[in-house]
RNA sequence: UGGGGCGUAGCCAAGCGGUAAGGCAACGGUUUUUGGUACCGUCAUGCGCUGGUUCGAAUCCAGCCGCCCCAG
């Protein structure tokens, strides 16, 4: 095959002869699934055949990923993208694409007896991520980097690294589920609520969707670790990654700053009202909805960030009530709903209940009123359980009689 | 230099003789593959200062200091 002349410079190659240790799965107590181990990956009858291309973060999901994929007889791929200064990144925990995770992935391929190739992505990365995050922040508004990781990165130039290998498909570690249809693939939050990644997936577009595997969307957590144990990979125990996996500390200002040195503009806090309250530190350093750091007391109930306002540099801050949004402008909208007309559901944040909404044009228009809504986030929108897809806030509308 | 009022944590503020509420801010934690929210916890051996009365004073008394208002 001319994949290993291809790329054979870039990382080693392995057959995969030794699949000794993905018998165990077949006896794996906590995995109930192993029965419909050959629906994980949707390739019809005869897996054996096919070759399954897997996106290998370094962290357990994706691992255990691989070697479900190489459970089921076909030829399977393990391809790791380094997306950042692994320097920065060596040993820290909950990172991802980088450094000790790199090694990970690699210890994870071996293992399983899979090939698996490391290909140096940092400057598409910072190009496509890092730069419209920093630019995303002075602007005013609250970029969301892991659905931009996953709509340029992930599922457009790993996409077509899959098949240039040859894959028939790209499989990821998301909690999500891709459930076939009568008018083909659909896309579905996953069976555990608290882990379901929709939010970060609504921009995958149908022929993406097409394409790729999600084989965790049914499964728990717990049982994922389950099987990594019972395999023994050594990422078993590894913990879950959060945050943003390039931010070393929680420091996302430092790494706008790092990115746009201009970022620094200090500037006035001002109530909805009008008052000047105080000076703030630089845009970055606040989103909509935010109520600590603003550093204003000797008020009887909180205040939060209304709204930012690049062009004259303002904080602008209210009482909680000031944050009740009615609808939102959304752009970029990618729909996966074929048809569907009427009410949905809809997400703004990751972590929420989806609320009652609909969708008038590129308008958002939620039942009640939602809170912290902020431009520059996303709002994922469903049918029940189905994903239908989502856009990209770009204003809202208050719903606060005091303030409209 | 006549009269009146007030000085309690970074800010606002309760308490009015019985051993310092509460809110905001801040800090810490929990939750979380975005930001944020929410929730939990911490935060005055001391109430402008110095004396006095009292078993006991932030609370009563005296003096001093500092603000504010009115009048001149």
């Amino acid at each position: 095959m001319a994949v290993g002349a291809r790329f054979g410079g870039l990382a080693g190659w392995r057959h995969g002869r030794d699949i000794h240790g993905i018998a165990a799965l077949a006896h794996c107590a906590a995995c109930p699934y192993m029965a419909r181990m050959d629906d994980l990956f949707q390739l019809g009858s005869a897996p054996g055949g096919k070759r399954i291309v897997v996106a290998m973060s370094g962290g357990v999901d994706s691992s255990v990923v691989a070697a479900l994929a190489a459970r089921t007889g076909a030829e399977t791929i393990g391809v790791t993208l380094q997306l950042y200064d692994h320097g920065a990144a060596v040993g820290r925990t909950g990172s991802c694409c980088a450094g000790q995770d790199i090694r990970d992935a690699r210890a994870v391929a071996d293992k399983l007896g899979i090939a698996h190739y490391v290909f140096d992505y940092e400057s598409r990365f910072r190009e496509s991520v890092m730069e419209g995050f920093a630019d995303e922040y002075l602007a005013g508004r609250t970029p969301i980097p892991c659905v931009r990781c996953n709509m340029g990165v992930k599922f457009t130039d790993l996409f077509a690294l899959a098949r240039d290998l040859g894959a028939d498909c790209l499989a990821t570690g998301h909690y999500i589920r891709r459930v076939l249809g009568a008018d083909g693939a659909q896309l579905h939050r996953a069976i555990d609520p608290a882990r379901d990644q929709s939010y970060f997936l609504f921009a995958t577009t149908q022929a993406q969707l097409d394409f790729l595997r999600f084989p965790l969307g049914g499964m728990e957590k717990p049982a994922v670790r389950a099987i990594a144990a019972e395999l023994g990979l050594g990422v078993a125990m590894k913990p879950d990654s959060q945050d943003i996996c390039f931010v070393p500390n929680g420091d996302y200002a430092a790494i706008v700053r790092k990115i746009r040195p201009e970022a620094d503009d200090r500037g006035e806090i001002v109530h909805v009202d009008g008052r000047v309250l105080g000076a703030h530190k630089g845009l970055i350093h606040y989103t909509v909805g935010q109520r600590r750091g603003l550093e204003i007391g000797g008020l009887s109930e909180p205040l939060y960030v209304v709204r930012l306002d690049p062009a004259a540099r303002r904080v602008i801050v209210g009482p909680r009530a000031a944050l009740a949004v009615g609808a939102a402008r959304l752009e970029e909208i990618n729909w996966l709903g074929g048809d569907h007309d009427g009410p949905l559901t809809a997400k703004v944040r990751s972590m929420a209940r989806p609320v009652p909404a609909r969708l008038e044009g590129m308008r958002l228009v939620f039942d009640a009123p939602e809170f912290g809504v902020a431009p520059g986030q996303a709002a994922a929108l469903y049918a029940g359980e189905r994903v239908l897809g989502g856009g990209w806030i770009a204003e809202t509308e208050s719903a606060d009689l005091a303030i409209a």
